[in-house]
RNA sequence: GGAGAGAUGGCAGAGUGGUCGAAUGCGCCUGACUCGAAAUCAGGUGUGGGAGUGAUCUCACCGGGGGUUCGAAUCCCUCUCUCUCCGCCA
């Protein structure tokens, strides 16, 4: 969510922000949502007003044992005219939220102005791909290997399911307990949490109202429940609602969970091999930080994701997004791309977002310095790593001619052994 | 699944229809005392919205939603959550 003061106070820096990511602001729709809703409070409040002062002159009288009954009767018409206003003033406030809840967020000064992905920006490149004569992909090496197994999966769950069997289940366990080691060493606090949420958590943290298709929705009851998207969903909102001593930031989190998206619209795209999954396993990073930490909580961030690649050895490269790529949350965004040899290119494998207060806007989540005022405070959070996409990109860049697949050394303890075969 | 008890400010905890945005204690801030500190004393100390250049005025908020009433933290309905006991269960 924006700042409504900043709409009211400098439209054109929101309608320039906006416009950056190719949307079109309506200032005309805007204008009369809020200009209607004022009227209304405005109106209402007159009327509260009023009845607050006849009502305590009641009570005075009452007291001093006089008789109020013509205040009570001549109040009773104000009461039916409150209940007309005080709904209209609901459908006001509700109309302008939705209005407000629609608004991606704006981009920041250093995000570069662009389409799509072609405006893209390379900031670093890390690695050296190996020269890999004639490379298999993941799925032929899984495959062949007896690790992986998408036909039965299929026979489970449909497309974009995925089997991992043996050595390939274990790869998948040992990136998990690889990553989640990593992080704890360089001090973020491990979170175990739900994965199932309620509606509440989705709006604050921007996949909904806009992005309900993306989801799996199951209930409890009659009442909604969300399959999450990504632990940012469940770890940010930890803290909706509260209020955090400033003195604490930053927090900084990760947790390792499944992540569930139903993919609609992507129906042609990665349609082999597991690259592109209705479930995945995802070790996520989430950070709380202060607004002048930010930016430098942003790149610690992304450097912390960049650590795993480079602690397995896996050539990588950095993007910059450009405004019309980013996530609708997201203010700047940083991309880990992956090398994947049977692609001949880098493909993404971290996300590493900083989201400004528009979140914490959204689910409410302030900081409060001693002596301060709670101030909506910035969330940040990046995959470190998507652990199936990683899983991918270990099988084809160790692979040897033979179809087996070397451990990369830091894996090594974990899988017990130094090459699949 | 059954029975019962609860949800009040940063925390603890009063308040069962009007003078209650809410006693009291703790915590925190300011001042006095002190060379300084502790102790003590005095004062202050919630969040969000609307109007106004401003001092300020005003509205809402006592778990959520709805209702009764001139007036609700207080009465009624409903939902959620927490705790205790019984049953079931990975």
């Amino acid at each position: 969510m924006l700042d409504a003061a900043l709409l009211r106070n400098d439209l054109d820096t929101v309608v320039q922000g906006l416009a950056k990511r190719g949307v079109t602001f309506d200032q005309e729709a805007y204008q009369g949502l809020d200009a209607a809703r004022r009227r209304v409070i405005q109106e209402a409040e007159a009327l509260k007003a009023e009845r607050n002062r006849v009502s305590d002159e009641v009570a005075r009288l009452k007291r001093a044992k006089e008789d109020a009954s013509h205040l009570i009767a001549a109040q009773a018409e104000v009461g039916r005219n409150l209940k007309a206003l005080e709904t209209a003033e609901k459908e006001a406030e509700a109309a302008f939220k939705a209005f407000m809840a629609t608004l991606p967020n704006l981009p920041h000064e250093s995000v570069p102005v662009g389409k799509d992905e072609h405006a893209n920006v390379e900031v670093k490149r890390w690695g050296t791909p190996k020269a890999i004569e004639k490379p298999l992909d993941h799925v032929d090496l899984g495959t062949k290997l007896g690790i992986l197994d998408l036909d039965r999966a299929a026979k489970l769950s449909g497309a974009r399911f995925s089997i991992l069997k043996g050595a390939g289940a274990k790869l998948e366990r040992s990136l998990v307990s690889f990553m989640a080691d990593l992080h704890a060493q360089a001090g973020w606090t491990e979170v175990l949490p739900p994965y199932l949420v309620l509606p509440e958590c989705m709006y604050g943290t921007g996949q909904l109202p806009k992005f309900e298709q993306d989801l799996f929705k199951t209930h409890r009851g009659e009442d909604p429940l969300y399959l999450i998207p990504t632990a940012e969903v469940p770890v940010t909102n930890m803290y909706r609602d509260e209020i955090l001593p400033a003195e604490q930031l930053p927090i900084r989190h990760f947790a390792f969970t499944p992540c569930f998206r139903s993919e609609a619209g992507s129906y042609g795209r990665d349609t082999k091999g597991i690259i592109r999954q209705h479930q995945f396993h995802k070790v996520e990073l989430v950070a709380f930080a202060t607004p002048e930490q930010a930016a430098d909580e942003l790149e610690n961030l992304t450097l912390q994701a960049e650590r795993i690649l480079e602690a397995l050895e896996l050539p990588y490269r950095r993007m910059l997004l450009c405004s019309g790529d980013m996530g609708f949350s997201s203010r700047k965004t940083f991309d880990l791309e992956v090398w994947l040899p049977s692609q001949d290119t880098y493909r993404e494998i971290s996300s590493c977002s900083w989201f400004g207060d528009f979140q914490a806007r959204r689910a409410n989540i302030r900081a409060k310095a001693a002596g301060g005022k709670p101030q909506p405070l910035h969330t940040l959070n990046g995959s470190g790593l998507a652990v199936g996409r990683t899983w991918v990109a270990i099988l084809e860049n160790y692979q040897q001619p033979d179809g087996s697949v070397k451990v990369p050394k830091a894996l090594q303890p974990y899988m017990g052994c130094d090459v699949i075969r």
